[in-house]
DNA sequence: TCAAAAGTGTTATCCTTACACCCATGT
DNA sequence: ACATGGGTGTAAGGATAACACTTTTGA
């Protein structure tokens, strides 16, 4: 194997938080990219390097952070100089300060994908202006066989023709999208949703599907809460995160049912209705629990 | 985030095979080492420099390829360049042949993590030899909350005290014996299983776990098998890979009800036993059930 | 009184798991 | 005869998903 081996490496975040239900994401540049830096070599590790750097820039602590994956772009640095990236998927508690000197900010990671939502219903979007797209660029294939394949990738990703929606498929999707040439990264531009630079909002994709893989057997959610809440508010957190709804009878039994939570024996009297019981998370089953996982129970869309 | 940028790019590959039901591993270095090679400036990405690299040494095509994970290791190549080490998971469909000019070989990957092998039972060597060393790092703990700890965390991820197995757990388990120092890696060396160079069998492991992990949801198992193969060849090969027995009459129901396979008409007739029908894999309707996934029966160990 | 959320109870259904048994072949 | 694997039927138990209903607060 020949080539220089004269590479930069970098490191690309996906800081995720949950405000009221409403997943966000750290961006910069008005939300067109994600934060980024170079990997030091002082650092004892990549992880403990992203650590470092993403604490020192929005002087908050970093909860669960988990490797995303590592890609190699030739664009940017021209023929000479390769650059690996290594993304990573972090937790944050709370909604951090903005970083510093900057156009940064938490945006609703809806803003960037609105076919995703689907917590009130599939989205209006995808009937009306991407299953028409996606139809139209299946029937533009040479010959029938590469038709009906891409009419049954399109109605599998997005559940078309009555296919059931999976939540988990977002970096599917967004390729799919971007093959069909539907969304301006890709030069096209149907597709509802901002775009961002470079390959952003694919990597975004990514932490989507890792984020809504992992609620359902892990108990990653109670990452994104504050030290006391109610049942409820973690169901809209877990339907946020999701974009589905959450049968609420099942969701409540199944939380307690794996004592994952303990009352801290206070009420919450804002919450609109009936005054609810606060709980906080007991970190101290998970570790025993770090095999079984959580589960979480979904609604019909 | 200041620190000179210049490192160097090495893929790192853990290419597994199954014959007759045993699972093998492509190691160099007399069994000691994972094949790797630095990451060119000519490839157009790094999975694709890795499989240029892995058919040009082995002359075999590579199926199914999946990163496992990006690391950072200051140990090689002093305080001047930190090398990036990226290692992927390949599966390949029959054994190729050995690695140009070497002592390379595929070895049983049971050989490296013999206490991964619950097949035919527990290994004698969890209760002989691994729970009582564990015992006693958990009793020279500091205090008693970190001896409970480290208790109820050596019964969790090694099935002890009547707690189930979980085969999945190969990553912790590996990473437990090198806290606890148990083996040779760590200076250590109680653990029964052979080592292998610098952390290439922390990599190995990540490997397998993936896998364990992965045929349960993705029929990635067709990867490994040949062309036409009997349901009983099938069973054997995840068996090997998940380390444990399946039930028989449910692995078959469960197949051959997700129509991944059809008959190809021949019949096997030596088997041992009554002859058995060959089937092939049905490319087909992975492309359409990229979603649902397979799931398995275990059985009891 | 109504909306909104907090809670609890119950049932139907499906999937998983296990047990049991017969069939066909070679030694 | 028996060991080995091929192949099928069926039932118990548990998890899941759905429906229905009562309770408690604020507007």
């Amino acid at each position: 194997m020949s080539g220089a081996r004269a590479v930069g490496a970098e490191l690309i975040a996906v800081l995720v938080a949950v405000t009221a239900g409403t997943p966000r994401v750290l961006t910069i540049e008005d939300g067109r990219a994600l934060p980024s830096g170079p990997f030091a070599l002082e650092h004892r590790s990549l992880q403990s390097g992203l650590r470092a750097w993403v604490e020192e820039q929005t002087h908050h602590p970093l909860g669960y952070v988990e490797q995303l994956y590592t890609f190699a772009d030739r664009d940017r640095g021209g023929e000479e100089e390769r650059r690996i990236s290594v993304s990573y998927l972090g937790l944050t508690r709370e909604l951090p300060a903005t970083v510093e000197g900057g156009e940064a900010g938490w945006r609703d990671w809806y803003g960037r994908f609105p076919w995703e939502d689907h917590r009130a219903g599939p989205p209006p979007a995808i009937p009306e202006v991407i299953a028409p797209a996606l139809a139209a660029w299946a029937e533009a294939a040479p010959d029938g066989a590469l038709r009906a394949a891409r009419r049954a990738r399109a109605a599998g990703t997005f559940g078309l023709d009555g296919r059931p929606w999976n939540e988990e498929l977002v970096l599917q999707r967004y390729e799919l999208l971007y093959e069909a040439g539907l969304v301006p990264e890709a030069g096209g531009g149907v597709a509802p949703g901002a775009p961002m630079l470079s390959d952003h909002r694919r990597i975004l994709a990514t932490a989507m599907a890792r984020l809504r893989a992992k609620i359902k057997y892990r108990p990653v959610v109670f990452e994104l809460m504050p030290p006391s809440f109610t049942l409820f508010q973690l169901q809209r957190s877990v339907e946020g995160i999701a974009g589905r709804p959450v049968h609420k009878g099942n969701f409540r039994r199944l939380i307690e049912s794996q004592d994952f939570v303990e009352e801290t024996g206070e009420i919450a009297a804002d919450t609109g209705g009936r005054p609810a019981r606060l709980v906080r998370f007991r970190g101290d089953v998970v570790d025993e629990r770090a095999v079984a996982g959580s589960k979480l129970p979904l609604a019909r869309s």
